[in-house]
DNA sequence: AACATTTGTTAGGTAAGTCTAACTTTTATA
DNA sequence: TATAAAAGTTAGACTTACCTAACAAATGTT
C-alpha cells in the first residue's frame, strides 16, 4: 500500500511523462517543482520508489515509471478525474473548483468505491476539463485534439480540453464564457505576434494572445462527449 | 487546520462522550484503545490538543472536549455520516461496508463539498445505521429510541439503530434480514436468561439472546425516516 | 579544453506520530 | 490503612517527509 505522498510522486511522474511526449521521462528538479518540494526531498523519495520498483532511476539519470508504477499512477489519475466529474456533474461545482478537492479524494482507498462511482456517473470518458479518464484496466480514451493556435483561418472548432490548468487561466475562460464544448471560429490569424481574432459561440469578435491560443485544446470534429 | 490524526482523536472523544452518557469524559487508556494506539501515544496527543484548547485535560485527570473541540468533532461526525449515507443511498454499498470508507472520506477538507453533498442527498437526518447526522450548525436530530430488550411482550416496534456496530453483528442482522425500518413484534420474554422470542416482519417466530436484544435500538412510534 | 551554469546528491537536522520500557499516581481491595 | 492493581506519564528511539547547506556530476559556452 502506497502512502499519500508516494501516490503524489507517481502521479506527478505520469503527468510529466504525458507532457514530454517524445520521451516519457523526467528529471529530479522538474519533479520537485511539480510537487512543490525541494530537489533534495525528491531525490530521497525517488530512491524509495526505486526500492519498491515503481520507478527506474539511477544516480544523475532520468526518471521513468516502471510498468507497475505506471499502472498505479493511472489508477490515481482515474480516481482524480472521476471525482472531478462527480463534483462537476452531481454537486454543481464549477470548472475551476473541482481540482483542489479531487486532489484529496484521489487518495481514498477502496476499489469498490471507484468502480461504483464510475457506474453512478454513467461511465464518463472525459473529465470536466476534457481530459480522458483512464478505464479500470488502465486504457485511456483518446480524442483527436490540437491547439487552438494550429487552427486555420475560417475554420470552426470545439473546445475539448485545457493545456494550462492554472486557476487564473480557468477563470479567464469563465469570463470569456468558454467551457468544454464551446464552439470557436477562427476569424483571423495575426502573424506579427501569433495572436488571433476569434468568435466564441455566436458572440462578437475578440482578440486572444498567442499564449492563450497555445493553452487551449480543440477538436475540428464535432463529436465530443458534452460534459453538461 | 487539524491533521488527519488530530481529527480522529477529537472524534473518538466525542463518541466516548456519547457512550458515557452521564459524564461526557474519557480516560487516556480508553482513548488509546478506541484509536488502536498505545496509552503513551494518546498522552502525547492529548497534551497537543490541550495546547490548541480543543480538550480540557490535566495530568492524571479525565479528558473533556472544549466547546471548540466539540464543534470540530461534530463537523467530522457530520461528514462521516453524510458520506455513509452517500455510499449507501447512491452507490449501493451495503450496511456493513460504508463505515470503513467513510473513515477516510470524513477527512476531506472542503466546506462547500459537505454542504453540497448534504443537499444532493436531500438533507438526510439519519445515516444508514440510524444514527443522527449533525446539522451544519452542530445540532443533532433526536429520535426517541430504546433497546429491544426494554420492549414489553406483545408490542410492535421498529428498528432505528444499532448499538453494536461490529461487522459480525451487522452481518448477523443481514442474515436475519433486519435493517433500519424493519418491524419487530416481541412475542415472549424469557426471564431465565433475558432472551426473547420475536417476529421479524411477517416471518416465523425466532429466538434471540439478551446480548442481541441489548444491541439493537428500536422506536415504538412508527415515524422514522426510512433509509431505503 | 577550460570554465561556468545547471542539475542532482549527500549530510545533517526538524516535526509529527508512533513505539517500548521504566516510572508515578490513583484507585481498589485485603 | 497497607499493599496490589490499574491508569497514566516520561524518556528515549524509530519512521516518514520535509528542510538547508555543502558538495559532485553533467552540460553548455567560449
Ligand atoms: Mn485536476
Ligand atoms: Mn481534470
Ligand atoms: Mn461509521
Ligand atoms: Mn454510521
Amino acid at each position: 500500500m502506497l502512502s499519500y505522498t508516494e501516490e503524489n510522486y507517481l502521479k506527478a511522474l505520469l503527468k510529466l511523462s504525458f507532457q514530454n511526449e517524445d520521451k516519457p521521462e523526467a528529471g529530479t528538479n522538474e519533479m520537485a517543482a511539480h510537487l512543490g518540494v525541494k530537489p533534495a526531498t525528491a531525490t530521497d523519495m525517488l530512491k524509495k520508489l526505486k526500492e519498491k520498483e515503481l520507478v527506474n532511476y539511477k544516480k544523475y539519470g532520468k526518471i521513468l515509471l516502471t510498468e507497475s508504477g505506471k499502472q498505479q499512477a493511472l489508477e490515481i489519475l482515474r480516481k482524480h478525474r472521476l471525482w472531478e466529474t462527480f463534483l462537476y456533474d452531481k454537486l454543481d461545482f464549477s470548472w475551476d473548483e473541482v481540482h483542489e478537492v479531487a486532489e484529496q479524494l484521489e487518495h481514498i482507498q477502496s476499489a469498490k468505491l471507484v468502480d461504483k462511482l464510475e457506474e453512478f456517473l454513467g461511465f464518463p470518458e472525459f473529465d470536466p476539463h476534457g481530459d480522458p479518464i483512464p478505464k479500470a484496466n488502465g486504457d485511456l480514451p483518446v480524442l483527436e485534439k490540437i491547439l487552438l493556435s494550429e487552427v486555420k483561418e475560417g475554420e470552426i472548432c470545439q473546445v475539448v480540453a485545457v493545456k494550462d490548468t492554472s486557476t487564473v487561466f480557468l477563470q479567464y475562460l469563465e469570463k470569456l464564457q468558454i467551457t468544454i464544448g464551446t464552439a470557436i471560429k477562427v476569424l483571423e490569424r495575426i502573424d506579427f505576434d501569433g495572436s488571433m481574432s476569434i468568435q466564441i459561440s455566436d458572440e462578437e469578435a475578440r482578440n486572444v494572445s498567442m499564449k492563450f491560443a497555445e493553452s487551449l485544446f480543440i477538436t475540428l470534429h464535432h463529436n465530443i462527449c458534452q460534459q453538461k
